[in-house]
DNA sequence: TGCCAGGCCCTCTTTAGGGCCTT
């Protein structure tokens, strides 16, 4: 059993940048809990203006949608209590985490959880993957997927699926069943080819 | 005026450059 306790979240934004003034527009997330997904958090946040049509494009939410949709402020007042005190993890957590960060600090909130990432992980564990692109890896271990990628949720969801995956495939290889959260940090540190004398240290 | 992200990671590297990943 891996008794962590993890928030998996995906944000779709305006833009790559909050320092150039880009703003979060849906955010998804999943709670795992000893391995199973226990609760989720979706909703659509209004930027405040219109995103562009390669935002619409790219992500299926269109500015009608966003029109209609509660502000920035509220919906991440109610996503920082979702995630309390949780570690979280994400695809790319740099992107994931700027935006975070940068709309809690509008509210004047900080988070007290870590940080993992699942694509650092998976450059570790599938080295052999021909893209670390999420919808790819997504194909490469086979996971079902009814390719709705590009919205917070269903990332979210894919995102998990992936991670359990990675702790599977570490599991199967290792015969190591329960990763601390700080090790699999440790992991997402290591140089990928030192991954694999790692993981076999622990083995002991 | 012109430009416009940032962190990881590899290599033809470390006094650097460029691809990958996220929207």
């Amino acid at each position: 059993m891996r008794a962590d306790t993890l928030v998996i979240l995906d944000f779709e934004t305006t833009g790559l940048s909050p320092d150039q003034g880009d703003r979060a527009i849906e955010i998804g997330a999943v709670r795992l809990v000893n391995g199973k997904i226990k609760g989720q958090f979706q909703a659509l946040m209004n930027p405040g203006f219109p995103v562009s049509s390669f935002i619409e494009d790219y992500t299926g939410i269109s500015n009608s949608m966003l029109s209609e949709a509660d502000s920035c402020q509220q919906v991440m007042t109610d996503f920082s209590d979702f995630i309390a005190d949780d570690n979280l993890v994400a695809h790319n957590v740099a992107f994931d985490r700027r935006f975070l960060d940068a709309e809690l600090k509008r509210l004047g909130k900080h988070l007290n959880g870590e940080f993992s990432c699942s694509l650092l992980l998976s450059r570790r564990i599938f080295q052999d993957a021909p893209s670390h692109k999420l919808g790819e890896l997504i194909q490469f271990t086979n996971i079902p997927s009814s390719g709705g990628f590009h919205r917070a949720l269903y990332d979210a969801q894919m995102t998990s699926y992936l991670w359990m995956a990675m702790l599977d495939s570490i599991a199967e290889r290792y015969g190591l069943f329960d990763l601390s959260f700080e090790q699999i940090q440790k992991l997402n540190k290591t140089a990928k080819k030192s991954v694999d004398k790692l993981l076999k240290s622990w083995c002991a």
